[in-house]
Formats: C-alpha cells, structure tokens, sequence
DNA sequence: GACCTCAATATGTATATACATAATGAACAA
DNA sequence: TTGTTCATTATGTATATACATATTGAGGTC
C-alpha cells in the first residue's frame, strides 16, 4: 500500500535529499552507539538495496562521513566506524566587535599609539620574518559600554601590506582593516592566562599581575608573514565559548 | 602533441583526482586573491570546458568549495567567491596525556578525592541537569615529569554513566574511561583566565591567586548530561595552540 | 509603470554505466 | 612451509544522461 511510503515522508515536513538522509540515517546510529566504533556498515551496495537507489547516491553519503571522520572506508573490506580521536574538540574564536555585540552593549574602538619602525629582533621573532624589514606596531583598545574590554597589542609587516603605511588606524581597527584586504592562507593561535604586564594594565585600568586571558594570533599569506596580534582581555571577564559535534579528525 | 600532455603530468608526481585538482585550483585563486571576494567563478559547464571533463566532476569540486565555505552558489546566477567571515577560526583541543607526552615528559594520573552524592544544586548547574540525580565528583592531578601539569575537577551523572559507581578511577583519569564508553553527541567548551582559589592552589603547590587557565567541557549524549569537568592549568606555563588554515563558515 | 507569464539558465540531485585500484584469500608451485 | 599467481571484491573516480528547481530577464497586458 502507498500509506507506508506517505508514512515516510510526512506532508508537512520538507524532504532532504536521498543522500543526506542516508548520511544522518548513518550518523545517527553512531552517535548513539548503535554501530559501536570498529562496526563494519553495511556494504554500498547493500544500502543501494535498503534505500532503493543507486551505488552513486550512497556512494556520496559515505564519502562525505569519510570525509568527516566519522568512518573510515578500506577497499576491499568495507567501511568502519572510527574510534573517537581521544578528547579532541574544535573551538571558534570570532573578532572582537561580534564578541561585545553578541553581550549586547556598544562597541567602540580607540588607537593608543601607532608607530613605524625597522623591525626588532622581537618584531622579527613574533612575526616569523627571517630577514629585516619595516613594520607598524599599533596598540589599541576594544571597549564594551563603557569598560576596556581588550587590549590588543599588534604588528604588521609593511614588506607584505606596503598599504598600511598610509592608514591611520585612527576610526577603523586593524584586524577589519587587514581582513578583506589580505587574504590569509595560514594562522596560529596561541591562548594561555597570565598576569598583565604593568603597561598594559595601566591603558586597561587595572592592576598589574591580575589574571588575564592572552590569545596570540599569527598570520601569513602565502608564507608572507602579514602579522601578528596579542589580545588581552583583563580579569576572568571574558570566556571563549565553543559548541560543537564530533568531528574526529 | 604528446609532449604537452605528458608535461602536464611529471612522472614523479603521484596524480591526483580531476576533481581534486579542480578544487585546488580554485582554491588557490581565492587564497591568493587573484579571485577576490564577490568574484563569479567560472559556470560549471565552462570548467568542465576547459579541464575537459563531465559538468559532475566540476560540480563534485564546486560542491566541496561550497560545503567550506570558499564560495557561494546560486542557481540561475553561478558561483560565487564569499567574504571571508569575520576573523573566526577554529582551535584543536586534545586530551591532557597526549599534550603532556608530545612536551616529551612521562605522564603520570593521581586520583585525589572520590565521593558519591545526592547533586547539590551546583552541581545540577554545571552538568546541566534539570532534576535532581546522583552524581560522582572527582578531583585529580595530573603530571608532566615531577610537577603537578593540571587539576582536574569532575562531575559525573549517574543517571546517565551508571557504570561509573563501581570504577575506582584510581588507575584509570575518568577522560579515556568515558571517551569510547559514551559516546557524546554534543560538548561545549568555556576558556578563561583566573586566578586559583585555596584548595587548588594546594594541591598544584603554588600560591593562591596566580593566574591559571581554566577549561571547561560540558558533554552530553543523546540529551543526557554525561560529564562536567574543570581543567586549571597552573601559571603561564601552558598555551593551547591551533594552527589552521581558512576554513570561513 | 505595475503586474503577470513564460522561456531560458545554472545549479541540485539522481541514475546507469564503466573502468581503475587496492586488498584479500584461495589455489598452486617451489 | 613459504612464496607466487590470480580471480574476486569493495571502493574510487569519471562519464553521459535526465529531470527537478530556483531565479532571472524579456515580453506582453492591464
């Protein structure tokens, strides 16, 4: 009878492709356990049968779950749901001005300084350049309402964005003036906790040694060392927060 | 004649997929900025011209690139290079023996306190439960070499992981015991800086106050709150590092 | 001009088919 | 026993084809 074939697509609800619903089909009894890691699936050509389609659609179902970690496909054998990669997790980190909006209060940004100089051996060091070359080091602060919200504390290598000689940075931050404009291929981030350096801690209103959350950031555009930031959000204020599934990589 | 062809393929060189090769051609146009952002890329019919292929091997290439983030695509319209997204990038996060074996210092885990209760309120909040459950709390160390590396503060629902009442956790970190036994569907992640409270301090051997790094994972299965714990690295000693390339959601 | 219709168009999805490739295991030879 | 050969098998990649679907723009009507 047709009902059952109505059963499975209810009127109301809008029907995903064949391939993606064979993919949650799949992904689901893994997450739940159901198909324990090390569990072999059933073979392409059984789910062509199951879902009445062709090798090709559960072909790009399983490739993608390949492709996502979650199993791991050998010719010959079959495909394996993969053991869980430890306690490995993905965290996003989003730019400061999302960061106070998404806190709900205005955000405002203020240059503290701006200056242009032959790089430094510590210049070199934290942008990754091997030879010498000119650089802008710019120090600003990221307010939420009414509070310092960040200081950041960043360099950017004129030999890779010659344009930023000519900037201010006076109305516009750095790090939206450099995105868009330069394309990045490659960053690093670095996040630990320290106690702010007296400098910092002056412009942030603070007291030095308070614990504070550092997160270092390098970038390059085709191995071209473009720059290199240091944010510091003051106090135990400010969390990075991250929610995710399971990718195992 | 052959010589172009064979050119295009050294004999050294292990051969790609077409469509691999297609996906990374594109991709290097972007990340180089020779297609900037809002670019239309070339139609599907028009690559599949030029690489003398089927429109579905351009099409697997231009799904990918969409699937990442690199490009939009509207039907009618074409494909299109997005702006990248914000300064947002993702971080790896792994679990604390294999942070402390790739340092190249031995590990070693030492349980410190085990107890069994009625969940006070706290504890429902962090593990984010609605009613009121049995839960194991643990608290234990664990070791880089000689030295304390991290504190760990552990909340476990029993409801959930019933198993849990008859493990020790005195050989075993209660991490790798639940990794492969549960399998979670979903975790949320909280980093910030603090500095340490008394009891902590204590047990790591270092002054109260000192600024630690603190993560915090919440994981659940199914729905389920599974585990809640509180990872305090001491000092500036340990940095998170994530390398990445642009993966603009 | 505002609105409607409709053909054109680029992507989205799926099929049937084909051959390549890696891995397995069984049959067979030294 | 050890090593080799070889057919089998499941996945990997690619093609040609087909139809669905969303969107655009042109043309016609009120």
């Amino acid at each position: 009878m047709a009902l059952t074939e109505i059963a499975d697509r209810p009127a109301g609800e809008d029907a995903p492709s064949l391939h993606q619903r064979i993919l949650s089909d799949i992904s689901e009894k893994i997450v739940s356990g159901e198909w324990a890691p090390g569990h072999r699936i059933p073979f392409e050509y059984e789910l062509s049968a199951t879902y009445n389609c062709s090798r090709m659609t559960v072909n790009k179902a399983l490739s993608q779950l390949a492709k996502a970690g979650m199993i791991e496909r050998r010719r010959r054998s079959g495909s394996f749901v993969r053991r869980p990669k430890s306690q490995a997790a993905i965290l996003e980190i989003h730019d400061i001005k999302t960061e106070v909006q998404a806190l709900g209060l205005p955000y405002r940004y203020q240059l503290v300084s701006r200056r242009m100089r032959r790089g430094t051996a510590d210049d070199r060091e934290r942008l990754g350049l091997t030879e010498p070359s000119t650089v802008i080091a710019l120090t600003s602060l990221h307010f939420a309402g009414h509070r310092p919200f960040c200081h950041e504390d960043r360099l950017i290598s004129l030999r890779t964005v010659p344009d930023a000689e000519h900037e201010a940075f006076a109305e516009i931050a750095p790090g939206p003036w450099l995105v868009g404009r330069i394309p990045w291929s490659v960053a690093e981030h670095r996040i630990r906790a320290a106690g702010v350096d007296a400098g910092v801690a002056s412009t942030l209103d603070i007291d030095a040694g308070t614990p504070s959350l550092v997160v270092e950031r390098q970038t390059w555009s085709a191995d071209q060392p473009v720059t290199h930031v240091r944010f510091t959000y003051a106090g135990d204020g400010h969390t990075l927060v991250a929610r995710f599934t399971p990718a195992q990589g």
